[in-house]
DNA sequence: CTTGCTTGCTCAATCGATGAAGCAGAATTG
DNA sequence: CAATTCTGCTTCATCGATTGAGCAAGCAAG
């Protein structure tokens, strides 16, 4: 064992000399190619139970700088507070695991500059392989990674510079919105358009996801007036605003709604709380996204739940086939009903 | 800019080629230091611009390698799968990243052989210091990165062998009682003992919110039996099972509850669901954490909530001081009245 | 014209791990 | 007994960046 405060790490030329031998047969055995390197078992032995004994650590930066793969694996992620995310982020990291890579996960506050700095980093640590995860703008991302020789794969947001794995949001929105819809006319003997609020426009998801709204009402026969549609963005804050504005126009507020993340929502109960709107009755509601708070909010709440398992299941086959199609798998989202 | 598909990156000695110069005089100007080295401006422009226009990007691992520090942080982490750790990888990123280092965060699922594993990888890849936050057993942490020389600070969970900042505990478990119980007193005339609910009985942070629960009951003159304080772990479905079990053995329900993580309450809001009881009335809610959703759960909910900002400031503040007392330094938490 | 200082660089060792090539000595073959 | 093969190692170059030491040219002072 190592004594008092030293500092000083193991080295395999430690090892070597403590063993009567040279670093290169204490390198083979540690990394497991003794037998092709004909070691003695004896020997490997001898050298294993010394290193165990000084508490030897392989020195990543040496070994991946002389190596080709660096078998780190890099995601940025936007945020960490929602369990969609937090869930997309621990799964990444057990599966990494189990792959023998080393997972590095980076927050980036949905910041384009960030995103960018972040990928940056990550390339020069030397990650053999980056997901980007919700990116404001994947295909900046997938350049960089590009240039440097690094394979990238797109999680729920998709890119066109590289293979995407998103959720079916057109397939989820439009059962979502049906059963929210089924349930105002179970509550209220008629079906009245709903309000779509929260997200980007611009964004693939959010764009698909109206579609899937409209798709619902024009199969139901309701008409869905332009200024329902409320693309606001994702902070609490500004579904809030988009809310108060809504009312402020409207006489009559909108019996159901369709809100695009739990982070919308957040914003749409605090205004319900503060404004007394729905007082009486509690809106019909349907959120894309899942939470298990949420889900006891209210009594006539559907919430979609993101096959992250399976997301991930996707993102995992085309980096371990080396497949670099420029396909986009969209994974079926799960609708839950509750109360 | 590279051409094609070259997986080749650009290193300092192509810049050098490039440049009609040599590989430390590259090396001097991207690192900074060229003044320090004396080399011309014109010259630092001249390799400046070309590692611009060739997409130079240092390769960390030869770099590390090289110096004694690393510039990488590294962070484990129970979960993330609720609002606390959230908050505290995202501000630990942030502010990791002000200092110019470089995080890297993983979570090990309150699994002690996963911790072990995560800091040795971490330690492997020569992170200069190592913040272990809820560890099951920090100490054995602190060990393993003591004989590596890597400093560690421990966080949320206090260890005996680093320096630790955590929540004062009893504190905030003392003041979040009170108001349970003010709020008992008020809907029902009278104080009744509470039911303590969540997470483990022999972590420091448990049997501190135990000490203040019961400081609380003590000061109100209130007596608390034995059988309602159920440290029966942190997952939602220990306290759905403890819940069920309370409700077999005992007639009367306590008429208010201190759920000790938004994990527990999890399991024990299902568990109100899905049983029936009391759907008369809600029980007067405390949880030792806060989510958003859960303040909007009812009308009787007092949670406390961690203060992760002033909790990352006394983190940062031990690793840029370089201080290593065992001190534990206890953070105020903040206790916000819902409804 | 020599000595000494400054400027502006280059050289070469180094960090630790890896693996191709090589080299003794033992064992086997003809 | 010589030739070949096999066994079990060692030697050395390499990955890319960093940095102490050194060196040549220019200039000033004596």
């Amino acid at each position: 064992m190592k004594r008092g405060t030293q500092t000083k790490r193991t080295t395999i030329y430690d090892l070597a000399e403590l063993a009567g031998t040279s670093a290169s047969a204490v390198s083979a055995v540690l990394n497991g190619n003794w037998k092709k390197r004909r070691i003695s078992s004896q020997l490997a032995e001898r050298i294993t139970r010394l290193a165990e004994e000084q508490g030897y650590a392989l020195n990543m930066q040496a070994s991946v700088l002389r190596r080709d793969r660096s078998k780190i694996i890099g995601m940025i992620v936007p945020k960490y507070d929602n369990r969609y995310f937090g869930s997309i982020v621990e799964q990444f990291e057990a599966m990494a695991r189990e792959r023998g890579l080393f997972p590095i996960v980076t927050c980036t506050r949905r910041d384009p500059a960030l995103e960018v700095e972040a990928a940056r980093a990550m390339l020069s640590h030397r990650v053999d392989c980056l997901i980007a995860t919700g990116a404001t703008d994947p295909d900046r991302i997938v350049e960089l990674c590009a240039a440097a020789g690094v394979r990238t794969v797109n999680l729920d947001l998709p890119g066109s510079r590289a293979p995407s794995v998103i959720s079916d949001n057109f397939g989820g929105a439009l059962e979502l919105t049906r059963r929210v819809l089924a349930n105002c006319k179970k509550e209220y003997g008629e079906m009245t358009p709903l309000l779509f609020i929260g997200g980007r426009g611009t964004d693939h998801n959010t764009s698909e996801r109206i579609r899937g709204f409209r798709a619902a009402h024009a199969e139901a026969g309701v008409v869905v007036d332009e200024s329902l549609v409320l693309a606001c963005g994702y902070a609490p804050e500004k579904a809030e605003t988009a809310m108060r504005q809504l009312a402020e126009k409207t006489g009559t507020l909108p019996r159901g709604m369709f809100v695009n993340s739990t982070i919308s929502l957040e914003g749409v109960m605090r205004w319900i709380r503060r404004s007394g709107h729905y007082t009486d009755r509690m809106p019909m509601l349907g959120c894309f996204d899942w939470d298990p708070f949420v889900a006891m909010l209210g009594d006539h709440i559907e919430m979609v739940r993101q096959d992250v398992p399976g997301m991930l299941d996707a993102v995992f086959e085309i980096i371990d086939s080396g497949n670099s199609d420029l396909k986009v798998v969209q994974i079926p989202p799960v609708v839950e009903t509750i109360g």
